[in-house]
DNA sequence: CATGAATGAGTATTCATTCAT
DNA sequence: TATGAATGAATACTCATTCAT
């Protein structure tokens, strides 16, 4: 029973993740408005109904994507952010990891810089307390620094947290407009990366 | 008969303006996909058939209020970025000017900010190439300073842009979504000038 | 006092007929329903509201256009169904009035056959009735050869009358549909009076 | 199992003619432009939304119950026109059953000769074309009676035609519009049929 | 008489969601 | 679980008509 269960789960979370793969793709080419239920049940190979098994409704599937994507992140970003490296590498491996994690996956990238914003009610429902976490564990971080002597001391971490997202948010977003090479993101992140740790430095 | 002409010219600039005013309000609020036109007819004291004498529908009212926030920003800035300070000053004044401009239009920067992602179309079509431009004009500004010995060299400009866009976007985001007080956006873009200043400082 | 109420008139009935003239234009161009109130404004070259100055709505229009047409065929066709010319004499001259009446003025021919049943309001409202005074002119006609002897008596006047009349209408309509050559039409009106005449003629 | 999908296929094939059925009483109660949508779909039992399954948009559902009804008739009428009967006979079988078919269905009669002209549009990209395709047949029947002698040659087959369509067009039209009786409808096609006969005898 | 800006009632169509199979 | 036919609420936009000037 309990193989039988699995078994059942696994076909669930095969379905479930086709879904999932196939809402990021017809999201991100057309936009979460733009997108039509029965597109993403034909880009899955599911009937329209079958959506609803696994989703409460359509804007559960979007926020299930942004969720997960966050949460991913989030996860790695924590074990970074406590980890026993110098700070300096700490913010680097942060800056490369986000940047990183979205590289080889151009449209779920778009789909969180995007796409998060086309709902207001989802904005501000579910992705601002994420993006306040997220906000926290950079802030946290570079408190620390701050306090053992690493980063200066005479700007807000808060602030920095929010530059810092904001401006990997800005990159990933020309990234994923445009002609995305990676070659290209990756410089950007260690420009971007000695920016702000130049800009972090004690004088 | 000048001041009536001037009147009657008044009188068509007076009804769109509200249109668009009232727009910003309710786009702010509702989400530009939640918003109904009827809303912004009600909320602007005009009837729904009126806002077709004046806009072509309804992604017309939100690209007109986004593309009239932004060459407003636009033509500032190209100003502040060619001028006789030393560019320290001219970043300071940029990031000033740019948080000072939304400060008392609060709605006005959650559109901006937020809305205009929320139509693939407009943002792939008129947000893009304005978005472009601002980068150019700031890009323009660090390769200046650059050139003159004013900032690191060992950077890219266009890296520095879109970081610094991004993290103001985040920076006005968080203060639109959550409780603005406007001294802590100050304070919040004397930090981030402070943090960019030094990230770019020559060593 | 007269003359210049007379001015007025003449006035008034000059942009009445301008917009007349107009209206068969457009509606002859793109039908009744399809045709805007302003697009017959704009072909007459007044404001939309005068419309209204000289017509209830543009239904009105539509009927005025119709009952004028008829009005005049009706008049013409009484005169000759009357004169002392022989009843074969008399056939033929109402078929060739009727098409030739129309023959310059396709446009008009265009609105009679076509438009007209556009509005079933108006099709029951207004043509029935005139099509019923036609029907009656025209069976008079036949009645009156049949009584001195000139057509066959075996057969209903009312069916030869709406017989004739869905003939012309046919032959008007695929004239005014089709391209139209005058001689073409002018000969059809022989070749139809020729076989409704030989189809009375008393054996 | 070809039962049930029988019955399967039937179960929507029900519901398109419902659709169709319904379309067709209210069109000819209240002509097509006045029709709502709404209400055919009331009347057919179904939702708004159903209709779209079956008809790409409301003046789809107008071109198929003129197409169906034409075609339906073009096919009997090929049938006749080529058949082993005198070409007096084929003529009047014709008539009889170009007014037969309609007696029975008065709502379709009506939708046919009025609704059709109703839209500009349908009337010359649907009508037109089907228009010519009857008066072909006709006249290849009269074309070839003149060459085996049995009609007069002196006078063009296709206005033969367009009269005999126009003919019975218009007592279509009076029975439709009318106090609808069947005897008067008979009688009306013998009458008619008579007129056309001596009208093309050979003399 | 004439204008044309403003009105707002009116409707075809879409599409997320349901549910009988 | 899976389906997809059916539903029907929801809404941008049009355009005949009005009326202040």
């Amino acid at each position: 029973m309990a193989v039988h269960s699995t078994a059942k789960k696994k076909g669930s979370a095969d379905k479930r993740d086709r879904i999932l793969r196939a809402a990021i793709k017809v999201f991100a080419k057309n936009g979460f408005y733009a997108t039509r239920v029965s597109e993403i049940a034909k880009a899955a190979g599911v009937a329209d109904g079958t959506i609803y098994l696994y989703f409460k409704n359509k804007d559960d599937v979007l926020i299930t994507i942004f969720e997960d994507g966050i949460q991913q992140l989030l996860a790695i970003l924590r074990e970074v952010a406590v980890s026993e490296q110098p700070f300096d590498e700490r913010i680097t491996r942060i800056i490369e990891l986000q940047l990183g994690l979205l590289e080889d996956q151009r449209d779920l990238a778009e789909v969180i810089t995007v796409n998060l914003r086309q709902s207001s009610t989802l904005l501000k429902q579910y992705a601002a307390p994420l993006f306040m976490e997220y906000i926290d564990v950079i802030a946290g971080l570079i408190r620390d620094g701050q306090k053992e002597g690493a980063f200066r001391k005479d700007i807000n971490s808060r602030v920095v947290a929010r530059s810092l997202f904001g401006a990997l948010d800005a990159i990933l977003l020309t990234w994923a407009l445009g002609e995305a090479d990676p070659p290209s993101l990756r410089k950007a992140a260690s420009h971007c990366a000695s920016l702000f740790l130049e800009g972090l430095r004690v004088r």
